[in-house]
DNA sequence: ACATGAAAAGTTGTCAACAATATTGATCTA
DNA sequence: TAGATCAATATTGTTGACAACTTTTCATGT
């Protein structure tokens, strides 16, 4: 993505944030990749709820960089849809609107499916062995009722799907839809929450390790409406000018 | 994608580059969509040939802007593979290794049969009447032989196609992966420059005119890998360390 | 108490100067 | 002449200061 050589962070700050929760050790060199990761990972765990602040002197702090750093990365971010830049305002985490929410499931339900139909008729043993650990991972996460694991891993696996096919650009779009999908699961996510039900991810893999090509896209294909069908899209948030009719002054 | 409110160009030089060719009024606001915009198109027009430089200082003067500007759009174009950041030496449009072109065409013959598909079940008309007038503007180049149009014009249906599905997202994937095409072609396009051969956009929209999604699909397939097969991507170019091989040194 | 509006504080946007690196060109040597 | 060395030049990377804007605070008047 973006070359360098050298250089140091200048001062690790102790304290943790939201995003540095974790409190890793930072690497040596903070790009703006690894702001763009670590960006990614917080939205994937919901632990960057939608509309959040993200103020440039904060990550600053939080990554030990310049203010320059930051801002390149949240650009990168903003052209993904992750995060939403007002003029002179800074940035926020993005907030998708129901019509965006569609779009997104609506572009997941063409190519993830494609995608995973292509896996099927041709994958190496490789990938199918990971993706089989990453569900029992899934189910580990279920049982001990991990929650925020739970949520990552659901979303992760789709990605490991995309991977699957050994093309790093199909991993990219779909992990950048399936991102967004987190913040939209965040937003719209029914009271019962079955984000992905219990045991499709596993029957997707039976198909896909059968060869079934048929049978796998259309599992994809309903496992995303389901996933979809879960959200409350119906009432367009009210826009400023709508005050009108929510307050029945028409 | 970025929001801004006021200001001013601040110079607007008269000397045309490679980049501002047709001399086009700048807009008032110019942003950093709007420089990438334009470098797109350059690249999709073989204006700006793979490896070429595009050095800050040009850019500043050809748009106008201030090197900040300049700089938040090559790392734009960076992040979607169009243009290449070299650490100190500055940006380049993008050169291809025949890995990634292979890459970049896979992708796309996984992704655009599952997005013609969807276009063939469904589409508001007006779409295909974009979709017919865009065949007859390609018709017209081809007759009066204006090649570069030619080349602009069968990438650009493809981006059309996607866009006749309604959904942006799928669109913005798609001229990304014909964007870097475009590099590819000339790169690794062969003698007989069959880039898309003559009737099969037609044969396509046909296709997806009669909703007939399983033809739709494997037209597009078929169709993108006679344009795979057109190019020459069989040598590897060498890399520093296969000189001795070269030079028969081992 | 409430609304208004002005000042203050805080945040983001922009620019210009400087530092670091790469490139060019001249000079010298074999 | 070819090659190497080093200074001069040009380009990119980074930083800090300042300008523009937004938000908050607080005083004032009704």
């Amino acid at each position: 993505m973006v070359k360098r050589k050298r250089g140091f962070r200048k001062s690790v700050p102790t304290d943790s944030t939201s995003i540095e929760t974790a409190n890793k050790a930072l690497p040596d060199r903070v790009d703006e990749a690894y702001i763009v990761e670590r960006i990614y990972s917080a939205v994937m765990e919901h632990r960057l709820p939608p509309a959040q602040k993200l103020s440039e002197l904060k990550l600053c702090e939080a990554f030990g960089v310049g203010r320059m750093r930051v801002r390149r990365a949240l650009l990168l971010l903003s052209d993904q849809g992750i995060v939403e830049l007002e003029a002179n305002r800074g940035a926020f985490v993005a907030s998708p609107s129901p019509k965006e929410a569609n779009e997104v499931f609506d572009a997941r339900m063409v190519l993830e499916p494609a995608i995973a139909r292509r896996v099927a008729i041709e994958t190496p043993p490789e990938y199918l062995a990971m993706l089989r650990q990453h569900i029992s991972l899934e189910d580990e996460a279920r049982e001990y009722s991990r929650g925020a694991d739970l949520i990552r891993l659901s979303g992760e696996f789709h990605v490991k799907v995309a991977l699957a096919s050994g093309n790093l650009i199909l991993r990219r779009v779909i992990r950048e839809l399936v991102t967004r999908s987190s913040l939209i699961v965040g937003l719209f996510g029914a009271s019962n929450h079955m984000d992905c039900p219990d045991g499709e991810h596993s029957d997707l893999l039976g198909a896909i390790e059968r060869g079934d090509a048929d049978t796998t896209a259309s599992l994809m294909f309903e496992h995303l409406r389901k996933i979809k069908d879960g959200l409350d899209l119906a009432p367009p948030r009210p826009k400023e000018g709508d005050l009108k009719d929510i307050l029945g002054l028409r």
